[in-house]
DNA sequence: GATTTCATTACCCATTCGGGTAATAGTCAT
DNA sequence: ATGACTATTACCCGAATGGGTAATGAAATC
């Protein structure tokens, strides 16, 4: 191989870097130039070395792995990036595509996949879970929350009244009560416990 | 070595075992002997193998790893199971604990811990981490849910009031309010909602 | 045997919730 | 500029919620 796929990996568990270091290395046509732990790293060893196909975790300390894929398109629009989650929740997947995201990949996969979506990635594919498909067609089906039901849905899960949420975001308790609505709505629940579950098993919240 | 420590790895995770069996595998003293990525696989490998230790990840696709660690522990009540984990929550390190289990890791872990832990287990040491004690301590003041609390709080996470809770568990609408009044008390929160959420944060409640 | 915990039921009561409906105004894209 | 979406506010109303308090029997623990 003259030109090896130059690889860059991010993942903050020491053991899943060894082992996709280990797999990678095993293919002739791959070549990892560099791992990161945390975001900081992550964007200077992307600035340095400009891999062909950076491997990004979608679960990071020090920011989400969304974020730091927004930083490194920030940095090179034609980046290609294949973000690696231990879960595949619809939240997550959704914005990994619209951000930019080339690739989706679920660590549980065989190593076939990933070797094949690395290099189909490469080619300028992209590869993303089959049930991406249902996610945007559900998603077009008009949901999604807008930013202020969002703010809701935190305060809802930390307990607070629609009175008190009207405090928190100054608006009056009635407008509180048409976001809450909203949220119930649009997640198909009925009342605030269930949204808060929904909402964790989508991945709209985050545990901690 | 005359006798290298012979290690078990379970994970579904194939690029988490490979990174494991890479890593274990640069150590004279360890030695892998069997690999697997579901309950029955681990099952079968362990009788078949007998491990001196064995890794165990705590998610894990039919059964949960502490289901997969009280059989194991049936078949064998002296076997040194170290249980992995991608998060430190609450309940799953009580749970382990209780349950039997010689340790709890990170996978973000270094892999100088994860050996030392291996060595420590292997002596016949346990492998916590530093927050179980605060954890054991925070238990003594009273708290955790009744198994019946338990079964409320998963009917409350699925949206069900006061009275489909007391109709499903074949109570009165009191009762379930009285277990539901306990769960709130217990959680320290304020409502279903914060309920909830402090049980997906505390780990009592599994996504999906 | 005594104590504690759990599960069960009941009642009161003020507050909150969630559904329905509707209006105004700002933004944004076509 | 016309329509679509968002944010804002308001009102009604029946149902559900959460706090307080209290009693009983069964089971487990000591």
């Amino acid at each position: 191989m003259n030109h090896p796929i130059r690889i860059l990996l991010v993942d903050d568990h020491f053991i899943v870097r060894m082992g996709l270091s280990t797999l990678l290395s095993s293919q002739s046509d791959f070549q990892v130039v560099a791992e990161a732990e945390d975001m900081e790293q992550a964007l200077a060893a992307f600035d340095q070395h400009r891999p062909d196909i950076t491997l990004l975790d979608v679960r990071m300390p020090g920011g989400s792995g969304l974020e730091a894929l927004a930083q490194i398109l920030s940095h090179q629009l034609s980046a290609r990036v294949i973000m690696l989650s231990t879960f595949e929740l619809e939240a997550p997947i959704l914005a990994a595509h619209d951000a930019g995201a080339a690739g989706y990949l679920n660590k549980a996969c065989q190593f076939a996949e990933l070797a094949e979506a690395i290099r189909n990635v490469h080619r300028g594919g992209r590869c993303f879970p089959s049930t991406l498909r249902m996610l945007l067609a559900a998603r077009a089906g008009q949901k999604c929350l807008t930013p202020r039901e969002v703010q809701t849905l935190d305060l809802i899960r930390r307990g607070l009244s629609n009175k008190e949420i009207g405090h928190v975001l100054q608006i009056s308790e009635n407008t509180a009560k048409a976001h809450v609505k909203g949220v119930l709505h649009k997640l198909d629940v009925t009342d605030r416990a269930e949204a808060v579950a929904a909402a964790y098993d989508r991945g709209l919240l985050e545990v901690d």
